[in-house]
DNA sequence: CAATTGGGTAACAATTCGGTAACATCAGTT
DNA sequence: AACTGATGTTACCGAATTGTTACCCAATTG
């Protein structure tokens, strides 16, 4: 899994897919659409999307179902229903069942994607297509890193290794959960492959690699990456 | 802890604050109220509620203000936002502020409270990342402790040994359990090393180790970890 | 009250772990 | 084929952690 965030959007009106397809994409999300329920629903189980943005008017299966179906299945990822019924019986149904959110078309786009990002943050498996971290900027979705507007080159692994570490901000991370997510678990790499891009990366971004201030070590743990400055909301 | 939620609602006019409180406390919350700003953000520090009603219009020190304010302190609890203003921008505004909600007036209470449901069923499930014993924090997920907001620096084995301890609050314990537990039953070493470990844990969090509050020891036994005072929330 | 036992801890020793230099490998390019 | 840059592996070193031992004191027991 590569750092942006993916988003499941259950909706079966091809116009409103489109739109909200676009403007998740040009937000820096990964998208992936089910115009149905049981496709949908697999999809959830899946995909592992971030989050889930749910129409009620479906064929078949209903929203209010597969928001009962994501929860009855463990799932935890935030759940944002859209849909035309704007009863208050049927908002407190829906957040009752499980969902997060509720929206009432026809809505502001800009409203769903602050909202989105507001659950996202919660989460936090990345709200932006910018992620800012001390004084650089990891941009998704053209895959550069900028510090005070000049960009530093970084290799596809070093790349691939920072976005991991940016989309989970202050959790220890073991070197077999690194290998995992950034290697891929086909690849058969020794563990201290990831010492050795470590080194690299932080020969890049840290002012003093011997005093970390990013990528730290846990000794016996692995690593965890911070940001720099204040509080992580 | 897991008691009933308690709610800070931060709005001034006279009516609506008693409507709100009349309906939390219908639904078995705990109501604060603050009639202004400073009072509002005042408590929020002071009081730890779990979640803020935060209407936007207050004289002095407007809504956002208070929402930027909160978020600076590092404080973690949703604040759902309460206006009259509807422009797409200004919820834009609030949501990217840090509020996690933004409901406009004229409200359906059942709807805020369905809401502020959602919210706090989220942060509930999110606060197990998180344990609390005596004035310290320990997370797991990021492997820290912290005291008071600084941290406290643990070694590998003196972190394992604590969540242990804390994964198991109350409990007698013998050496040759936290042993296996910790150690590992594949590894061999001295009982006594278990030991040496809780002494060095012991220089750490308890303000006195001749005196231990947290880590008791059992004669002939081994140890017993315990919670200070009550649960602090 | 003396003897015994168990735990606290200082001091030392052994071990483990991570950083990184040096080398190897591999793919793409000239 | 030689070059280049990226990436993986190995080996070595220094530092931090961890385990052991020994000694002492407090509690328990006879």
């Amino acid at each position: 899994m590569n750092g942006r965030s993916r988003i499941l959007v259950i909706e079966d009106e091809p116009a409103m897919l489109r739109g909200l397809k676009d403007a998740f994409a040009a937000k820096g999300f990964e998208t992936i659409v089910a115009a149905e329920g049981e496709t949908g629903l697999h999809l959830a189980c899946s995909a592992h999307p971030d989050l889930i943005v749910l129409d009620i008017m479906l064929p078949n299966v209903n929203g209010y179902e597969i928001c009962r179906a994501v929860r009855a299945a463990n799932l935890q990822m935030p759940i944002v229903m859209l849909t035309a019924k704007g009863q208050e019986a049927d908002i407190i149904l829906g957040l009752n069942l499980g969902a997060d959110d509720y929206i009432t078309k026809p809505f502001r786009i800009g409203e769903l994607l602050a909202r989105v990002n507001a659950h996202l943050r919660r989460t936090k498996a990345s709200a932006h297509d910018i992620f800012h971290f001390g004084d650089y900027e990891l941009h998704w979705s053209s895959h550069k890193l900028f510090r005070h507007g000049a960009e530093i080159e970084l290799t596809a692994k070093e790349f691939r290794l920072l976005e991991y570490f940016a989309s989970r901000t202050g959790c220890a991370l073991s070197r077999n959960e690194i290998l995992d997510a950034v290697w891929g678990n086909s690849i058969i790499v020794t563990p201290r492959s990831v010492d050795r891009c470590v080194t690299t990366l932080r020969a890049k971004i840290e002012s003093d690699p011997r005093l970390p201030i990013y990528i730290q070590t846990i000794r016996d743990i692995g690593y965890r990456f911070e940001i720099g400055q204040d509080g992580v909301p």
